[in-house]
DNA sequence: TGTGACAATGAAATTCACTCTCATGTCGTA
DNA sequence: TACGACATGAGAGTGAATTTCATTGTCACA
């Protein structure tokens, strides 16, 4: 099940493992660091969190993960990279769900315009109750 | 130049000076906790980090002014409650910059009907940089 | 295979924003 | 003045994020 990373370069195994780890979440899942450590130790005992924790900056500078930030949430998380979408929290539980949603690129191009900015990216998340939270009012 | 808050509502002194100083940074600035702090010792030397603390915490419950979070900045900030609108911010310098945008409310029951949530807010954030830094490139 | 240069690693310390605790101070009311 | 309720300041605590450092591992090349 793991996916090789494809090219050339080669990834020093804990990081192919950190990227494993993301990878295998799959989309939509969203893991806090502390979460991907503890499924990393899980596969090698004995890895450090530093080692973690470099391999989650690595991969994020390499393009291969993205890591969310969503305010009200306590942590970063990261998720596999995928088609463009926003994120809504609850604000009950904390949980964060996908949404397939992606800013229009004229809105983009409208912002540039609006304050001289060159924008490379445009972040939507939406706060809320999720079902089950509202359920148990 | 202190606004006065309306109200019936008595705020203690030192909230009320927190509230002032929100207040006359301006729409379209940001000021961080610990801008607050500096500016609120300035008119009131002595004055404790928590009791700014506490002032923000107040004043945001009670819908007086704004908090918000910036994914890449290193600390939440706070502006003057006003229209609503989105963030940029420069990657390169950190700079924070208000946008006139606002999610067209078809977009929150889009999200509603996806997701099961009950949406309260939608959050836009854009980054990029801005024009004194693209030029100092 | 030996070796040197360099990257990766694990443990732990540090940083930093944020939050909380507690003892004291202040104010309004009777 | 006596009292209760809330505000205040100093500082400690919390937890995620980041860095340091000594050690170990890896790889290219002789």
């Amino acid at each position: 099940m793991a996916t090789e990373i494809s090219a050339s370069v080669s990834l020093p195994k804990n990081y192919q493992l950190v990227f494993d780890v993301v990878q295998e979440s799959g989309l939509g899942r969203h893991l806090t660091m502390a979460d991907v450590f503890t499924r990393a130790t899980e596969r090698r005992p004995g890895i450090g969190y530093s080692t973690v924790y470099r391999g989650l900056v690595r991969l994020r500078e390499m393009g291969l993960i993205a890591e969310i930030v969503v305010p009200g949430a306590e942590s970063a998380t990261y998720e596999p990279v995928g088609p463009q979408h926003a994120h809504v929290r609850c604000i009950a539980c904390g949980a964060i769900e996908d949404v397939s949603y992606a800013l229009p690129a004229r809105i983009l191009k409208t912002v540039e315009s609006q304050t001289g900015f060159s924008i490379d990216t445009g972040n939507v998340t939406f706060a809320g109750r999720c079902a089950s939270c509202r359920a148990a009012l």
